[in-house]
DNA sequence: CACATGATCGCCT
DNA sequence: GGCGATCATGTGG
């Protein structure tokens, strides 16, 4: 039996390798829309067992806290589960959807404002499967992130990190957000970011 | 291709 | 007790 935290073996590879350097905590307390367009094209990297694992991030959404109906901190909202958005930018927030499905965040601005970057999609190094990250939950399942790294932070020695890059940013398409029907007027907000050219965007 | 459905359970009401 | 920041599979046109 295969561990449920496991990254898949062919997702193998150090960010370094790419010219990839990790955010600063800077990156991360931005405005929440502005984290939402670099981070695509960012590296999510996951350290296991003395190896690297990770992939190019396509697909971002940005959550805008209490004045937000699709954010889980909407009208201030702050139970156990939810408190890792209330820490400073940079951290991670994972929660389970559906019963089956791990979703993963990214934590912007400060201590007490709780706003986050839903990471959606991911691509692979050369050689990984096309749609192996295609969707939040398929992006947690291949880097084997669950509930347990809730809470980590992105820049200590905890094993999620992020890097960027200089140079050539993707072409971005934007769109209102993926599941969030029920969100009232927030449903139509434009606050989905996508590569316009990556075959590994989620098709919903 | 466009729906429709089932799986499965923690979280909030 | 209801339902979700999802996904894979199945049906029918």
């Amino acid at each position: 039996m295969i561990a449920k935290n496991r990254p898949d073996p062919r997702l193998g590879l150090d960010p370094a390798v790419l010219g990839f350097s990790e955010a600063s905590r800077g990156f991360y307390r931005r405005g929440t829309e502005t984290v939402a367009r670099s981070l695509v094209g960012a590296w999510i990297a996951r350290r296991w067992r003395g190896r690297w694992y990770g992939g190019r991030i396509v697909e971002t959404e940005a959550y805008l806290g209490a004045r937000d109906r699709g954010a889980h901190s909407w009208a201030g909202r702050r139970t156990a589960r939810v408190e890792p958005m209330y820490a400073d930018g940079g951290h991670l927030y994972v929660f389970l959807v559906y019963g089956m499905h791990h979703c993963a965040n990214v934590v912007t601005r400060r201590e007490g404002e709780p706003e986050a970057v839903l990471l959606r999609a991911a691509e692979g190094p050369e050689g990984a499967p096309d749609r192996l990250m295609s969707g939040p939950g398929k992006l947690c399942a291949a880097l084997g992130i669950t509930k347990a790294e809730s809470g980590l932070d992105l820049l200590g020695r905890d094993a999620v990190r992020i890097f960027t890059r200089r140079g050539r940013r993707p072409a971005l398409g934007v769109s209102p957000r993926i599941g969030v029907d029920y969100a009232g007027e927030a449903k139509s907000w434009p606050l989905r970011f996508f590569d316009a050219d990556s075959e590994a965007v989620s098709r919903p």
